[in-house]
DNA sequence: TAACGTCATGTCAGTGGCTGACATTAATTT
DNA sequence: AAATTAATGTCAGCCACTGACATGACGTTA
């Protein structure tokens, strides 16, 4: 009854898809924009639900935590590195494996930029956010190792391999989210490759 | 008046430092019994205090959270890591100088092992735990690029120095725990710098 | 030694994240 | 139209964590 007399509803509009108009991406919606207003830990997820035209049970339903509302695209983003880890061609290094997945992703395009520097901007103020960022991108990892594996790369080499390409991509995100010219993001993968070959062997 | 008719104080027998005989320490050992015995989900905070002898009120004195009672060494572990930074041979590579003060850290000895086997038992099996180890790994990381800038290396080499050499620290730390001739943790460090090399020029 | 100040701890009340159990209602199927 | 399914609501409760205040042990100083 009072789930329905909401103030963001009409954003999305009711009764358009009928029962859920995307309750997931209402939720989404208002936690991005009350985590800004108000700060992460200033907002109670009661407040998130209403704001959807929910209840507070139901985010609860939908996301498993406070957090996770905010990391809604990692399972394709690791689908896709997975698919590109498989696909790349045989003849490079481990960690080249990685990078050119990195590079063929199609993830961190133009009309994500400015969604993902607001998430960027949360994320550096709040550590429990950080924390879950570091869990999804060691899962990342992980799941690249795991693919190196299916290619015959042996251990330690593909966790090794996973983890620097997670370095690489670390460095090169940071650059795309600050970058003002909009290079493409494989074209900050190249360059962060590039460095780390540079602290590895450049005395 | 309850929180002095415990079980485990006994251990640490009590009066004999006079009133606060390591609290903090009998508090860390506590959880890690009870995270051992029932898990750490299954443990309220206030079983902890119990169990040494205090109060939960106490505990979150002593802790920021839950889980911080595990974590205990970070802060000592990475002030040697900075100072083996700074104290590194001026003619090494940005990787090398971070993997070199990973080697003369003399953290990771023989008396410690068991320990932290144990530890790393829990952290296994609970992803709570591994967010606050990936942020403590992430704050070493941080740490280790600020001591890199000291000694004049720029960004972006900086960090993708320090999250490198974290990469090459994972993968040392795990060889070293699972090693049953106890190898020296130096010694696996630069068995996996090597593959580190390997995996990045080898095809 | 008695008064005083300090510090670790205890007590209490309260907020909010999160869960299980059950009820309700829109949408789908038969 | 009845029966079924899926998404949501309601309610009660556990527990992590915090602020405010009280207390008791210790050291200091008059």
């Amino acid at each position: 009854m009072s789930a329905t007399d909401n103030q963001l509803a009409g954003t999305y509009n009711r009764n358009m898809g009928r029962w859920k108009n995307d309750a997931r991406g209402r939720l989404e919606q208002a936690a991005l924009a009350l985590y800004q207003e108000r700060g992460f830990e200033q907002t109670p997820v009661a407040d998130i639900a209403a704001r959807a035209g929910l209840t507070e049970r139901t985010y609860f339903r939908h996301f498993a935590d406070k957090r996770e509302v905010l990391f809604g695209g990692s399972k394709e983003l690791q689908e896709r590195l997975v698919r590109g880890v498989a696909e790349a061609a045989p003849h490079l290094s481990p960690l080249e494996v990685v990078t050119a997945a990195l590079e063929t992703i199609q993830f961190f395009v133009p009309e994500r930029r400015e969604h993902a520097r607001q998430r960027q901007r949360l994320l550096e103020t709040n550590p429990e956010l950080q924390e879950r960022e570091l869990m999804k991108l060691a899962a990342l990892s992980g799941a690249a190792a795991e693919a190196l594996r299916s290619r015959g790369v042996a251990e330690p080499a593909a966790s090794l391999a996973a983890d620097a390409g997670m370095a690489v991509f670390r460095a090169a995100f940071g650059h795309w989210i600050d970058d003002n010219d909009v290079q493409e993001f494989g074209h900050h993968v190249q360059q962060a490759l590039e460095e780390l070959r540079a602290v590895l062997l450049r005395p």
